[in-house]
RNA sequence: GGAGAGAUGCCGGAGUGGUCGAACGGGGCGGUCUCGAAAACCGUUGUCCUCUCACGGGGACCGAGGGUUCGAAUCCCUCUCUCUCCGCCA
């Protein structure tokens, strides 16, 4: 959520940073949350002193029983009936108005940053950096749902018996792999100086509003029926609402954390022909950084992920591309997100597989996350986050660049966790 | 799932209707003393909203939400969570 005094302070380049992200009637929204914040504010004015008197009386009331004075009480009592029934009034209106000034203030999303650039589509998305050579193929090379057939290694059809489409069952030298990337991402991570997490896949729906899958992604998580429960999409969400509602003191920054969950997407009306295997799953597992840092520290940071994952790539000797994503194509929550994609030769396109991100202040003003400056003031801290990496595309690719004739080669740095070299 | 107890500030822990935002202790911070440190002593120490250029003022918050009352941390109701015992169980 958008700090309201930066709405006010920064009116014109909050307008234009929601131009930027494709915001509709951006003007008009602005202007109706700063009628609504006046508003809201005079209510409160009113009440506070209406309150400040009420109060005063009620105090006055206690000393002049003490004192005997009964019949003077009476008429205090009278006096103060009335202004109860007033505040009551005040109040109900004021809340009203908070309401709907957060409700207003949900619908907004973060403003892009200076460097973002503009655009729609994917397309306009700018790629930074390069990095491998694309495998060239034989004739008979093989995209994934093919190759997890022929060596018996990943499962649809019995995931679609189990539950539905979706949920892949992983078996044998498939499952092994999979574990191995595991922990060859945390070893990395904790190297790289993350403390490991292992937090609850299940959310609150304060968790979910907290870092804004709420109310934007409410049809995208899974929701249990008992329960005001969700599964989670990503463990950004538990991992960062660890810190919700603290004041973090500044010697315990920067933080830095890395979890492996499972994470489960609904992903409601994105199915057809382009996400066939695992290039898009409802239940998928995920290694993810989340950083903490004050606002000088953000950028900074953001960059190191970057070069961090790009480092697990280029260790796992998968070609990969970095790309900066345009105003239009930004996630709700982000002000900058760098995407990571690699090669799949057997596809021959280009998979996302991890999105790095800096939300600044906007999940922290939810999140209630402060730490206190050097003037003993409560200041907001920065979030960012990143995939570190997913599974699913990072197997998919792996199998379709090590593919040979003789089967598919595991990745030098992944052997020791796998205790196999080919997967024949 | 059944029975009982409880939820107070950074922590421990008082407070059962009237200046209680909250005693007391610990911790933290500042100071005196010291070459320095410890000890001792003195002072200080929550969050949010709001008004004010500022000094400063007002309001809200004692698990959450309602209610009673002129007045609630204190009384009543609902919910959530924690603990103890029993049951069940990876």
């Amino acid at each position: 959520m958008l700090q309201l005094t930066h709405i006010r302070s920064k009116k014109e380049d909050v307008i234009k940073g929601l131009g930027k992200k494709r915001f509709p009637d951006a003007e008009a929204t602005i202007s109706q949350v700063i009628e609504l914040d006046d508003k809201r504010r005079a209510l409160q004015s009113d009440l506070d002193s209406l309150l400040n008197e009420l109060n005063q009386i009620s105090r006055s009331i206690g000393s002049l029983l003490k004192e005997g004075k009964k019949e003077e009480a009476e008429l205090a009592k009278k006096t103060t009936r009335e202004l109860k029934e007033k505040s009551k009034i005040l109040s109900d209106s004021m809340a009203e108005a908070q309401g709907q000034l957060e409700e207003l203030l949900y619908t907004i999303p973060n403003i892009p940053h200076e460097d973002v650039p503009e655009g729609v589509k994917p397309e306009d998305n700018l790629t930074l950096f390069e990095w491998g050579d694309v495998p060239v193929l034989g004739d008979g090379a093989l995209p994934h749902w093919d190759l997890i057939q022929k060596y018996d290694i990943i499962d649809f059809k019995l995931g679609n018996k189990i539950t539905g489409a979706g949920f892949p069952v992983y078996k044998g030298k498939g499952a092994k792999l999979q574990r191995a990337l595991v922990s060859f991402f945390l070893e990395e991570a904790e190297k790289a100086g993350y403390m490991e997490i292992q937090p609850p896949v299940l959310i609150n729906a304060e968790s979910g509003r907290a870092t804004g899958q709420l109310p934007d992604k409410e049809g995208q998580m899974y929701q249990l029926t008992d329960e005001e429960y969700y599964l989670i999409p990503t463990a950004e969400v538990p991992i960062t609402n660890i810190y919700r509602d603290s004041i973090i003191s500044s010697d315990d920054l920067p933080i830095k954390n890395v979890g492996f969950t499972t994470c489960f997407r609904r992903e409601a009306g994105s199915w057809g022909a382009h996400v066939r295997g695992l290039n898009r799953l409802h239940q998928f597992d995920k290694v993810e950084i989340v950083e903490i840092h004050t606002s000088d520290e953000s950028y900074k940071a953001l960059d190191k992920m970057c070069d961090y994952v790009k480092g697990l790539l280029i260790k796992l000797e998968l070609p990969f591309r970095m790309i900066r994503l345009c105003g239009g194509d930004l996630g709700f929550t982000s002000a900058m997100t760098y995407d990571m994609e690699v090669f799949s030769a057997g596809q021959q396109k280009w998979l996302e597989v991890s999105s790095v991100s800096n939300f600044e202040t906007y999940q922290a003003n939810r999140l209630k996350l402060r730490y206190k400056d050097d003037n003993g003031k409560n200041v907001l801290l920065h979030t960012l986050n990143g995939s570190a990496l997913a599974l699913p595309r990072i197997v998919a690719a792996i199998l379709e660049n090590n593919q040979t004739e003789d089967g598919i080669r595991i990745p030098g740095v992944l052997q020791k966790y796998t205790g196999f070299q080919v997967i024949k």
